[in-house]
DNA sequence: AATGAATGAGAATTCATTCAT
DNA sequence: GATGAATGAATTCTCATTCAT
């Protein structure tokens, strides 16, 4: 598991930080912290409330239900993640280590915040007020920057240019998530490198122009 | 327990059908159906009923409670999945083809029957209850007849003899989950003949003696 | 606590044993059983049932209701307290010791019987319907019995005249209800002998007429 | 706790009038006085509710369930029956005394406080839950305080000592609830000083040491 | 910025009772 | 003489949400 990661704390890069009130910060992390415990569903607003510390009303101040507070938290960790990710392709040269990077660094993001993953794998997708959030929108943010680095990569050459790049970032990003859910589920660690390995080993040796 | 049983569909054969009162088919029937679009936790005891067509007393009068009508239902299902297993693997020579072969059905009834694996892998397992269950019962019946089967191999030396044959039993189990969860969850189909091959082509590579 | 008492057991004398059919027996039986652990609000229809090792349906079609099954369970305890209370007074002389007797007859009926107790003094008594019912009718026979002993006793001399025969009846009744309820309550032991003794002397001493 | 209260009315002086919320004040209010005509497990919250004025949700933000708003009930009573009897001892020299007035105070209480003595000695024992709430916690504080009385008395000498003290707190313990059930349950007033005069005779003249 | 008080709609579960056979 | 199947109405309790202060 050794690497990087003094960025490992999610609340260093956090921009939220600074301009939430107290209690909304409170709720946040609580919610964030029943969530490593119970599915969203089984947590109650009276148990949101008494774990931040603050009462059931304020929750309403902040959020305009509860849906809306999973998706402000979602948020805050697709703030982090997108911040990371950009600075992690950073310095490496050529798109095809850039991808490799940008998926150990996916990969890294849920195996250190399984509750985010959980999250966005599980919780918010069967419910249509999701693809209206911001969270959503910031995923939406985050594929666009994998695709342009796909992108990038076909035009380096590096990338075949005979798969639509579309369908590359789909297989990508579903390769990760089959990867994850089953450990997130049954709450097994997910062993970063070896699973972003064996991701990158599997997608690479499709995609990759054969140099020979 | 032997007979009948190669079909395709769950309940021409079900023993149970004939059985139960017609209530109690009508309230299993009806769970079944409202697990093919929501969570357990998400159907109520209303809902069951009316589509049911009974009253909510009338399940309470089958099932002790609604925890008690999930496991009735996964048993039914397990009942078939047994039946079917010890069919399919009679008349295949060598437990590596029997193995394959149990690994395909069992892939197979997962495809076949989604709310089922549902069930299995994900709703049931939070809960102590299950553990008590007949349900529970069954699944260890049914994996014990797999770890018979490995344990054949391993006599008839076509399966390594160093690796201990629980393991061997768990990873099988653990592949076949791992590949059937994204689809269960996202509702994409399970390809059974796809999915099998893969699981058999790790598997046994791994684990078959080589003959050279 | 050694007395008498061949006829302890209540059916013995009970002429319902012979005329009812075996369900609605059952039926009765299962209901007094489980008086002796529980009140009758806490009994249900089905536990009943079970007990008797009948239908729920079957005691409709012997009682009206459940408190219909109460009533009639408690008018068969009547039966025999009935007749036992007119055997008990006869071959003795002069309506005092009559009445003694009678008074320990009904203490011991109480003490012997503790259901019936609880049946006749806590359970039956809110409920209006017990007023139109047989039992009732059962119990003025028997209070008309004890107040036909009390003129007696009046006739004779031996009993004041200067106090409404009915208060006294209604005296000698509350002196042993006040007696036994909250032994029955709290399920302590009815020792009859000494209960009678104390009614009789409190009774006695003030109704008798003073021989000096 | 020492002050205020030789009023008659428990609810003047009541320390919790103040404290506690509006909604909470009269779902307890509520239940008192359904209490006046029907037995605990006869009154739904629904009633409750109805009585109150509020809704059924809000029982359950004051209360744990049901039976813990019998609880509190209770312990109010006995906080005010509590301060009650550690004044009406003061200012009265002797044991016995003490203890005759002690008697007085706690049948009074009940004679004016049917449903608290209701409460007390048929509806709460049962129930396991009762052991460990705060109102059995009081109620042994005060046959602690009883107890203490009993023993001031050994020790000056005007209770004799070769009978266990515990031995004498329960007698007359039982005594007063011997005295005071039937008329709780058939409805009876309770003729405070008659009762309490009876139980002082009866208890007096056994414990009292003898003088020559 | 935060709270205390209160709610309405609905959750699972219970129970006496009915009726066709 | 007895049953299997089913019900309707109620019961306790839960929970997300609102609003005046």
């Amino acid at each position: 598991m050794g690497s990087i990661s003094n960025t490992n704390s999610l609340y260093i890069n956090s921009p939220a930080e600074k301009t939430h009130a107290p209690g909304k910060t409170k709720i946040m992390a609580a919610l964030r912290s029943l969530l490593e415990d119970k599915e969203f569903v089984s947590v109650t607003t009276a148990e949101i409330a008494r774990t931040a510390g603050v009462t059931e009303a304020l929750i309403y101040k902040y959020f305009h239900d509860k849906r809306d507070l999973l998706h402000q938290v979602l948020a805050e960790y697709l703030g982090v993640m997108i911040v990371r990710a950009e600075m992690d392709v950073r310095g490496i040269k050529g798109a095809l280590h850039q991808l490799r990077k940008l998926i150990w660094s996916h990969v890294n993001m849920y195996a250190d915040n399984r509750v985010f993953a959980r999250i966005l794998l599980i919780e918010v997708r069967n419910h249509p007020d999701y693809f209206h959030s911001d969270a959503y929108r910031m995923v939406k943010y985050y594929t666009n920057f994998l695709l342009a680095l796909i992108e990038k990569g076909v035009e380096e050459g590096s990338i075949r240019n005979d798969i639509p790049t579309a369908a590359v970032r789909q297989t990508i990003l579903g390769a990760i998530e089959h990867a994850c859910l089953p450990a997130l589920i049954f709450n097994h660690p997910i062993l970063t490198d070896e699973v972003s390995d064996h991701i990158c080993e599997m997608i690479f040796t499709g995609i990759v122009t054969r140099g020979d």
